[in-house]
DNA sequence: TAAGTGATCTCT
DNA sequence: GAGATCACTTAA
């Protein structure tokens, strides 16, 4: 079984749906050809308080994606050599995303967006099959005993924040 | 462990 | 406009 989800998956609490995304599928199109790879890792950054998150200090011009409504993509660039592939989630002007960090076979942000050539070209679409890239339920259930929780990674400027277990990584893959 | 890389943000 | 920072990767 094959379902699309749509934005009232991810238009619910955000680390519940980074919780969910553990095993779902990210589904990439690219010059016809599609992929379709396990999610494995992601994490959670929730609302205007959450200092780890780009939302924390207002809206800008780079964050303001992170606004809209649950099922938009926001890419942004980092490092001066990244893309990271967040989807948003909750309420619109409710800044919140989570962060694809690895799927099966591909771990760190930065190297699953290269692998699926994802970059700013997606920022600010919605996920579906029209822009080339969704995410789909295939059955699969990942039991929570198989779900790790861990603090995020890279944060560690966030204080209070950084230790928060918003990261959800699955046991044995990567 | 540290360097590389460039967009973005926060001051002037 | 300048300087600091950064949700990372790679090579050592």
């Amino acid at each position: 079984m094959k379902k699309i989800l749509l934005s009232s998956f991810f238009n619910r609490k955000t680390l519940l749906v980074a919780e969910e995304l553990i095993g779902k599928f990210l589904v990439r199109r690219v010059r016809g050809k599609e992929k379709a790879l396990m999610i494995c890792e992601t994490e959670a950054y929730d609302g205007f308080k959450d200092k780890a998150s780009h939302a924390h200090r207002g809206k800008t011009t780079r964050n303001e994606i992170m606004f809209r409504e649950a099922g938009h993509i926001y890419v942004y660039f980092t490092y001066g050599m990244h893309y990271m592939l967040n989807i948003v989630t909750g309420n619109k002007d409710y800044p919140a995303a989570v962060l694809l960090r690895a799927v099966e076979g591909v771990s760190g942000p930065g190297r699953l967006t290269k692998k699926l050539r994802i970059d700013k070209k997606l920022n600010g679409k919605f996920l579906g099959r029209k822009t080339g890239l969704w995410i789909e339920d295939r059955g699969v259930t990942i039991q929570k005993k198989l779900i790790r929780r861990t603090p995020r990674i890279g944060i560690r400027y966030a204080e209070e924040w950084a230790k928060k277990p918003y990261r959800f990584v699955m046991k044995g893959k990567n």
